[in-house]
DNA sequence: TTGACATCTCTACAGTTGTAGATATTATTA
DNA sequence: TAATAATATCTACAACTGTAGAGATGTCAA
């Protein structure tokens, strides 16, 4: 079962602060955008759904939730999918897009090199 | 004006074969998949009133487009967004992936590398 | 010339998504 | 305890998207 952008953005604050209510995820997300409580509630309702999250425990009428969907999991296809739709299932011109114009440091960089490296020798 | 998956999916037809009809683009996709031909003419209908491809010919009653908007223009910001939405905005993460996970021959390693090493210098 | 065919145009519709209001319910505080 | 605030639940809706049918219209072969 595919995410939305909104359920995507939501699922990323889960996995950054594991359990979380409704309440707090809206309050992070108030500090870029305005959103209604309730537009937040739907999305994490849906994603509930989704068995992307399920509840763990109450506090008063608050309910909180972790993540169930892992990270990885979500995000190994959407790279797959995104180099099919975007470049016809070829990954060198995204990889080589990113290396060379995509916002990266020196340390990025080497660290790079360093995967790349490894890479070769495992084609080898 | 941002493209559907569908759309940008013609869209990659226009631009690898540049002029093409209706028919043309209906044929193609049907070797892949079973749509009709009025599914197909939508598509192409909306990505004309996108001004993502114009009219450049007719040819008894069959119309001939040509692609407007580019190929990296379309990217540039669909990895962009790409980024911000699954990977809070880092490349290096991304990257990472790539070089490490998706298909690339030694070719493809070898190009990557001397890109690596091209940025490092300006970076620098 | 006329009928079959190809192509275009227009309209429609259901699923998904972002958005939020209304209302119910529980917690807290005066 | 009674009012207020916080939270949950449920319902709704418009835009976008993939999908395609119906009908109009032009083209070409017989």
């Amino acid at each position: 079962m595919s995410l939305s952008d909104f359920e995507l953005e939501v699922m990323q604050l889960f996995w950054e602060i594991c359990e979380a209510s409704a309440p707090q995820i809206h309050k992070i997300i108030m500090q870029k955008r305005d959103v209604k409580y309730s537009t937040v509630k739907t999305i994490i309702d849906r994603l509930e759904k989704k068995d992307a999250i399920k509840r763990s425990r109450s506090e008063g009428r608050t309910i909180y939730y972790l993540p169930v969907m892992e990270k990885q999991n979500v995000r190994t296809p959407l790279i797959k999918d995104f180099i099919n739709r975007v470049f016809l299932g070829k990954s060198r011109p995204l990889a080589a897009h990113i290396l060379a114009q995509e916002d990266l440091d020196l340390e990025d960089i080497e660290y790079l090199e360093a995967v790349l490296k490894e890479r070769k020798k495992d084609i080898k």
